[in-house]
DNA sequence: ATCATATACGGTATCAATACCGTATAATCA
DNA sequence: TGATTATACGGTATTGATACCGTATATGAT
């Protein structure tokens, strides 16, 4: 309870990306930009389950074994995932956890999470938007893509060329690496 | 000074990527993470500058002006950096900061460093790949990656032509997107 | 109702990327 | 010592990306 435990909690609450803890699946305690993330305020969150986080029960189920090995072998573990924000938008975010109870991995976790794409600076992408981008994270061509999608190329290109507007990037390279990690909204 | 600080300091300590604060450049606190992640134990970075945590003075004083002007707009800053370990491997980072002192950023920020792709995953980038990469991140085309390190832009074409083999990928968009993340472990 | 934007498509021009051909040096490793 | 790999550079040929020119419809907001 001294000086440094101050200024650690103080950049808990701080931290750029999304955070939490949980004993059991229940949220004890998360961060500022975890609340916002998901469209609530922080105590609304605190003693709740996880399970209203996700889209659907089966998907709250389908998480909660899968890196459960890796967290007994190496402690942490991490994937990418959807969140259900309150509003109902779905929010596709880098997860990290990393375990105090390596036996029990659930028992107590440490969280983080990182939204992925989708809304970026405020700038949220149209659904062909999307679809494009899928296919430039795929390392297709404009023609493959429009192919895949039953359009012209030349219609890709137009998307393309959208993207990298509102993204204020030079090109396709430099708008995959911007669009991996989203920066934390506000 | 309550039991909710605590639980924040222990999430902080136990956080799943590295975190730091610092004031002014100079780390304040860090967990974890951050101390093993760069190789270090804690107590051997409070109270020291940032310097000593990248690959060259050039670098340190390079990172310090990006994304000031981001930070003091919307608050955070967000990118993928090179920090160099104690016995002088570098580390290829995603880096997010927020600060709390938007008219002047640098005053107090917090921190998180995510390890992009360590070497564990099988193809270890050399110095020069690592260099091509970053120009890539940035949008940069072969002939000013060429210009910025001095060498011949059908030398950096190499470079990447390896990078491309390496990863098994298509083309740039597709090294790139991969490089984002690193995969989830096991 | 006008304005902006997303969608979709055509053409053309230019530059970048990628894949080949080749040579050469230095380093590491079995 | 020979083999492999990284580095560095040159040429050429093909494909892709990007930036313009244009048209057109649909949708949503002020």
């Amino acid at each position: 309870m001294n000086d440094l435990t101050q200024k650690m909690a103080q950049a808990f609450d701080a931290a750029p990306i999304g955070m939490a803890v949980s004993h059991h699946r229940i949220i004890s305690m998360c961060n500022t930009s975890f609340a916002e993330m998901l469209g609530y305020d922080r105590p609304d969150l605190l003693g709740q389950s996880f399970r209203i986080l996700y889209p659907s029960h089966a998907e709250f189920d389908r998480v909660r074994d899968i890196g459960l090995k890796a967290m007994e072998e190496h402690g942490s573990y991490s994937d990418e995932r959807m969140m259900r924000r309150k509003d109902g938008v779905p929010v596709w975010c880098r997860f990290r956890a990393r375990t105090l109870m390596p036996c029990d991995p659930l028992a107590h976790l440490v969280m983080t999470f990182a939204p992925i794409r989708d809304q970026l600076d405020g700038a949220q992408l149209t659904k062909r938007e999307r679809e494009v981008l899928s296919g430039l994270s795929r390392g297709l061509t404009s023609k493959e893509i429009g192919r895949e999608l039953g359009l012209s190329p030349r219609t890709i290109e137009d998307v393309r060329a959208r993207l990298l507007r509102k993204f204020e990037v030079k090109n396709t390279s430099e708008l995959l690496s911007r669009m991996s990690y989203a920066r934390p909204t506000s």
